[in-house]
DNA sequence: TTGAAAGCGCTAACAA
DNA sequence: TTGTTAGCGCTTTCAA
């Protein structure tokens, strides 16, 4: 910037002015400048501006995976909402891990982002709640901590209650549940594995241990364990995926096997993710509230940004899911 | 940091030291500087050490959307290989416009980003050339440009000409395509189109103008058209659609109109994303060549940051694409 | 309408 | 081992 003042014979507050088209520059000056500028091939240094400035204009959006198109599908949701409002959203990966989801708090503190939305699976709720920050924070996706931070989840307990008593309404009496993660007790498989028994209960249908498999949330891992409970001679009439990918994957192992869905299986996943209604046969799925869970998360961000930080008292959203019945599933009687 | 250096009685090149875990520091002096930094609950300012340093640690991926899956699936293998190097990816979307295309540039020639790999659609290639950037960009997608950059493509034509041969060697001779552009020429569409037409040409199987539909990228896109097709009584013995997400809606539509999916009509995508191998019937795609684009994006941006630059010529790389074949497509007689 | 001075928070280089 | 100085590139403030 100092070399286009002296090329243009003006002072580099003049150039400021230039560049931020603010008004009171002289035409004449103004051509100079911008001939000086356009000359020398300039551009604006934003590390400077934003040291001056103290903000960005960019908000992070931290996920577990760029690759899951729930995330992709939430971040493109996201982008809309806050473009409205002249910030950049930007997706980054925490690669699922305590580390990750830590460096990305420290990222966004480290004022590199306005504003983080932090997709929460592996970090502590105690180490959460030590982090000292003033950064604006929305967490997204599991269940309440005791983290004092702003919270918007998908009510996943009453999504996966909703999905099992659908399908036990249809006439389902073993139902394979792929994911549930019978250790954890915050994280979404155990909050949808709550949901799964709590069906169960309220239909006073018995649960077999041996139906719930844990598993991770790639295709891969629906379509292996399928197929192993079918090779172990598990026998089931339905299979609640805890999410639409692993709904996919057990699809494809239940086709593999002969079984038609969803007369010999029903299954039912969960996210709905934009190619769910158009598998073959569609997927039933539990819908998380896509819409209202990105307004949310923007309003709450918003208000942060806004008000400089996390000033009101941490609010804790859960929006409500509900349960959208297409053709892996059989009409209730 | 001044406050910290006060508060520990020492100067702030001291604190800095500490920080960085520079070695001569004494252990009393260091114990007393990380007490008041726990104390005061100082946190780096990442924008003030950019602006120092020159540089961000972090590398920029501009795609048009963020919820295509072919985007997320190479957004995920350049941030495995970026990763081993110290670098973070940020991804953000362009809108598959030419505003947030330049803007995306901009921004990264601001300094916000080490590099830019950026997804190409809407620019203008003369514009392109235009831009002034000593900042290390390397695009990705179309075909060659004559723009000066590092340029990594997948073979659009040669993809696209195995994929229409493969179906006309099955018997196939009223191949549907399902997003041709017949307008453009330097962009995906048309390329893809163009291989359509070579395989068409070599295998002396005359073209049908009305087998050819333009349509965009989404599912819902792949499943309007293929309807389209159907009730104004357009025959077709097979669909060659230019992404996979047209390629899924495609088989939807037919699946909804009673035609059996290889017997009746064959279908081929483009992309080969994860799902493709887990739909019922697996998808027959082409494969881009996704490990080696992403090996030669990662190789081309790293030469330039080591280097400071685009120094070298700029490298324009082909990378081949092959079909795989899959259930939606007959076996060769 | 324009400019000079000061400082955002950090660190390289050098001095003590 | 620790501190001083200077400056990265920008913009706010105040003066001309």
């Amino acid at each position: 910037m100092a070399d286009v003042a002296r090329s243009a014979g003006v002072s580099t507050m003049t150039v400021s002015n230039v560049i931020n088209g603010r008004p009171r520059v002289g035409a004449a000056t103004r051509e100079r400048v911008l001939a000086a500028i356009n000359e020398l091939g300039y551009q604006v240094n934003l590390a400077a501006r934003h040291l001056r400035a103290g903000r960005t204009g960019v908000v992070g959006l931290a996920v577990p995976e760029l690759e899951r198109p729930y995330f992709g599908q939430l971040a493109s949701r996201l982008a809309d909402r806050f473009e409205a409002q002249g910030l950049r959203i930007v997706m980054e990966r925490t690669g699922a891990s305590r580390e990750g989801e830590m460096d990305a708090v420290a990222f966004s503190r480290l004022r590199m982002y306005d504003g983080l939305i932090l997709s929460v699976v592996d970090i502590d709720p105690a180490e959460l709640a030590q982090i000292r920050t003033d950064a604006p924070v929305v967490m997204i996706g599991e269940r309440a901590l005791p983290s004092g931070f702003d919270h918007v989840m998908m009510d996943n307990v009453d999504g996966a209650r909703q999905a099992t008593a659908h399908l036990l309404a249809t006439g389902a009496r073993r139902i394979a549940m792929l994911g549930g993660d019978p250790t954890g007790s915050a994280n979404m498989p155990a909050l949808r594995a709550e949901g799964y028994a709590l069906a169960h209960t309220q239909a006073g249908v018995p649960m077999e241990p041996d139906l719930a498999v844990r598993c991770r949330f790639r295709l891969q891992d629906g379509y292996d364990e399928v197929r192993r409970l079918i090779e172990r001679g598990i026998g089931f009439d339905a299979v609640f995926a805890l999410t639409d990918l692993v709904a996919i994957g057990a699809l494809r192992a239940l086709a593999d096997a002969g079984l038609r869905v969803p007369d010999d299986v029903q299954v039912v996943g969960f996210d709905d993710i934009d190619e769910a209604p158009y598998l073959v046969p569609s997927l039933s799925t539990v819908n998380p509230g896509h819409e209202e869970m990105a307004d949310a998360i923007t309003a709450l961000l918003l208000a942060q940004l806004n008000g400089g930080g996390p000033t009101r008292d941490p609010q804790e959203l859960i929006v409500p899911a509900h349960l959208i019945r297409r053709g892996t599933t059989k009409p209730v009687d």
